[in-house]
DNA sequence: GCGACAG
DNA sequence: ATCTTGTCGC
C-alpha cells in the first residue's frame, strides 16, 4: 500500500516548528471517529475452532484484514527496521518488512518523523490492503493529536489505532491502580499539554488486555487512542479484542516478533 | 526556572 | 527503543 495523502509523508530535514505546523494540519484532516466498513465484532484471534462446538457460529466470508506494525533499532539507533504483519481470520496473511537510515533522533512528541519513513517503507511492501492499522505508539494522546498513529493512518488514509505502553499526554479519569484487573479499561482526557483538544475530552483509554490473579507482580494497562477513522471506545474495545492470552493485541505482538527475528538476522547472519 | 513526555 | 542472566511465580 502506498501513501495517498503525499503532502503529509513525514519529513525529517523539516525544522521543529515545520513539524509541528504539519502535526496540526494532520490532526485536522484526522477522523476520530468510526468510519470503517468491516465490524468490529468479527476480529477474530486464535484457532479457536471447536468443531464438537454445536453452537458456534461459522464465519461468513472473510473477516477484516488487520495489520500490526512495530519497529526495532539497527547500529545503535542508526537505521530504523519497521516489520508489518497482517493477519484475517486469525491466520498471518502477509508480512512485510523495511530497514531505513533514521535521520533525526528520537523527540517527544516528533517520533512519527523519526520512524515514519520506514514503517511507510515496510507498508509499501505490502501487497495486502489492510482494513486496519495497528501501530505501536499514541494516535491522539499527542500533544497535538497526531502521533504515530494518526500520522501513519492519514498518510495512507486507512483506519488505524495507537497502541503504547506507557501514556505521553492525558490524565486518567481516575488513578490507574497498581494493579488494575483484566478487562477494565479507564478513559484519558485531554489535559493542558494537549494544545489542540479542549480540557476533559476523552482522547483515549487505559486498557488491562492482560493481569495475574495472584503474585507479587503486576502488569502494567496499555494506553491507546484513535489514529484515524475510528473512535476512542471502538478503539479500547478493538484492542481488548485482539488481545490473545498476552499484554499486546496479537497483530502488535507477531510484529513485535518479526522486527526481533529480523534483527537477529540483520546482525549475525 | 520548573516540569518531563510514545519509541 | 536498547544494554542483558538469572530468577521468582504460576
Amino acid at each position: 500500500m502506498e501513501p495517498v495523502r503525499s503532502e503529509f509523508v513525514p519529513d525529517p530535514s523539516l525544522s521543529r516548528e515545520a513539524m509541528e505546523s504539519l502535526q496540526r494540519d494532520i490532526a485536522d484532516a484526522a477522523v476520530f471517529d468510526d468510519d470503517f466498513d468491516f465490524d468490529p465484532a468479527t476480529i477474530r484471534f486464535g484457532s479457536a475452532v471447536d468443531l464438537t462446538d454445536d453452537t458456534q457460529q461459522r464465519l461468513t466470508g472473510d473477516g477484516p484484514i488487520v495489520a500490526g506494525v512495530d519497529q526495532a533499532f539497527l547500529d545503535d539507533g542508526d537505521r530504523a527496521l519497521s516489520a508489518v504483519v497482517a493477519l484475517q481470520n486469525g491466520d498471518v496473511v502477509e508480512r512485510a518488512h523495511a530497514v531505513v537510515d533514521t535521520e533525526i533522533p528520537y523527540i517527544p512528541g516528533l517520533l512519527s518523523f523519526r520512524e515514519g519513513g520506514a514503517i511507510l517503507a515496510a507498508l509499501s511492501n505490502l501487497a495486502i490492503e489492510p482494513d486496519l492499522l495497528v501501530v505501536d505508539g499514541s494516535g491522539c494522546i499527542h500533544f497535538r493529536e497526531a502521533g504515530l498513529a494518526t500520522h501513519i493512518g492519514v498518510v495512507v488514509d486507512v483506519p488505524a489505532i495507537g497502541v503504547a505502553k506507557n501514556l505521553l499526554c492525558g490524565t486518567p479519569t481516575e488513578p490507574i491502580p497498581d494493579r488494575m484487573p483484566e478487562g477494565e479499561r479507564i478513559p484519558i482526557e485531554a489535559d493542558d499539554r494537549v494544545e489542540t483538544a479542549e480540557t476533559g475530552t476523552v482522547i483515549g483509554h487505559a486498557v488491562q488486555t492482560r493481569q495475574y490473579d495472584s503474585g507479587t507482580t503486576s502488569i502494567n494497562p496499555l494506553y491507546v487512542s484513535p489514529g484515524h477513522r475510528v473512535s476512542a471506545v471502538t478503539t479500547a474495545s478493538i484492542v481488548a479484542q485482539c488481545a490473545a492470552g498476552y499484554k499486546l493485541p496479537e497483530p502488535m505482538r507477531l510484529a513485535d516478533r518479526a522486527a526481533d527475528r529480523h534483527k537477529r538476522e540483520c546482525l549475525d547472519g
